[in-house]
Order: C-alpha cells, then structure tokens, then sequence
DNA sequence: AGTAAAATCAATAATAGTTATTATTATATA
DNA sequence: TATATAATAATAACTATTATTGATTTTACT
C-alpha cells in the first residue's frame, strides 16, 4: 500500500470552524471562532482551533490577515479584494473597488526579485465613526 | 504654571533608539534594537525599548510595520514608500516604484468612509533567492 | 466487519511578543 | 540648585500562539 500521500481525514470541528469563517463576514480572530463555536462544541479546544486553521490556511481554504492588530484575522472569502481598517474603532471590513493588480506589474519594474502578489490595508475612518465625529443633527 | 501640556523630557536611550533606526535600513524589531543597542546602553531594559518605539511611532517619528511576521517592525523612513517581503527568507526590504498613491482616490470611489492611507506589502522572491533557486552554473 | 495506521481530539505546558507596575534616576526649568 | 515631572531599569503580568501528550476516532484496506 501507499504511504506516500497524505490522507486529509475530516473532523466535525474542522468542517465547524470552517463554516463559520465562510458564513461570516466579521474576519473573526483564533479567539472569537473559539468563543462562538463552543456554543456548538463545548469540550473543543483553542489549540484545535488553531491547528485547524492553520490547515485550511495552508490548503488554501481561508486566508489569514496581519494587520496592525495584535492577533491574527481569517477570512473565508479568498476572492481577490482589498480590505479597510477603521483607526477610530478597529474594525476591519472588505471594500469593493476596482482591480488595482496591475500594480503588481509597477511593483516588478525596477525589481529584480519576483512579485507574487501584494497585500493592501487602506486605513481611516468608517463611515459608523464618521458620523458620530460629524452627527447630522 | 500650565499643567495641561506635556513635556517631553530628552533621554539618551531615546536618542540611540532613535539614531538606531534611521541609521538602519533593515526595518528592525524592537527586539533587534534592543540587543544592538545593548552594546552601547548595557543597563537599557527591554521595556524601554518598547515604550521609546511606541512614543516615537506616536510622534510620528518613526513608522511600524505590521505583516506576517510575528513580531512589529520599524522604519526610520517616513517617507512613503512600499515594503517587498521575501516569502523565503522573509527579509523585509524597501521598493522603488513609482507613486502609486492614487490608490487611495479609487478606494473610495465606492465608500463611505474617509480613506486616509494605506499600506501595501508585496510578496514574493526576493533577488539573492531567486539566484538559489535556479543559479546560474 | 476487522484491523492497523494515521489523524484526530482535549488538555495543558511552553514560548514569544508586548505591556504594566514600581521604585529609582535623570531632565528641564524656575 | 531645588523642585516637579518624565524617563529609566527591573521585573511581573498578560496575550496570542505553538508544542506536547496521551487517549480516542477515522480511514484505507483487507
């Protein structure tokens, strides 16, 4: 027999934690996925919870963030779109705007290494915290 | 006399940190500074370090990097520029390109926010890897 | 279905990076 | 130079993450 290839043996909790990513928007930390899903899983682990993630990362399933903030953010949504971090409250939500890969191609020009991609945090103020610096009264 | 200003008392170690930073284009971690610096200032305390980075990343005198990488980085040059990381070797190195701000307009073409900047890191394979991988015999 | 290998699990310990606390020392200014 | 304030060193505490362990479950193959 071959024991060559690796075998993925699926776990309930992985296809937990998994679903929850891609149903949530949030671009939840370790910690909130850990926090929610014991609702569901009350004995599962934080160690679990980071295995696992670190899997799907590496298989491609999510992707992870690092931005400013202290812990490490997933987001389930691995299409190409760029995200913006609120510096009053934190948050941190997708934006849509257009393609802007060919900056890949600007990036390569005086380069002599190889660009695979890039990685763009827009940062400022959301609308939420906009409004409550200027309430429309 | 007024209290309600803050004066900001000049230290030694402040100015190494400082003087470190700019002086080094290797975008260090506060750890990196810390044992450089130790050479000079046997006494300085890690904390002092970190307190130091902080107040001057506050000030405006330096920026901090955040990526990937587990640990903060800093930049003695406030000027803006873009950062290429090195998927294998993971170096941290500065990129020239043409100005690509312009971003920013098109972020927020679809927002309601206020987009006040952001950061971009490329990826990829850095020259002296790239010259590894496939050498020239 | 039975079985062995492999992957899983929860629990916990360990590590890394960072921040907070406190008593002491240095600095700026009157 | 006396005084008030800020910065320091040393250390403790905290947070996020990773590694270890030993038991359980799942899978691939018979």
């Amino acid at each position: 027999m071959n024991h060559t290839t690796r075998t993925l043996n699926r776990s309930k909790q992985r296809d937990a934690i998994f679903n929850y990513i891609i149903t949530h928007k949030t671009h939840p930390t370790a910690d909130d996925i850990y926090n929610d899903i014991r609702k569901d899983f009350p004995n599962i682990s934080l160690g679990t919870v980071y295995r696992n993630l670190t899997l799907l990362t590496e298989l491609g399933s999510i992707k992870k963030l690092s931005y400013g903030d202290a812990a490490e953010h997933f987001d389930g949504d691995i299409t190409p779109h760029n995200h913006f971090i609120c510096n009053t409250c934190g948050s941190i939500t997708d934006l849509q705007m257009e393609n802007i890969d060919f900056v890949d191609e600007a990036a390569s020009r005086n380069f002599d290494g190889k660009i695979a991609g890039h990685n763009i945090y827009f940062y400022g103020t959301c609308p939420s915290c906009l409004q409550n610096i200027h309430p429309e009264h």
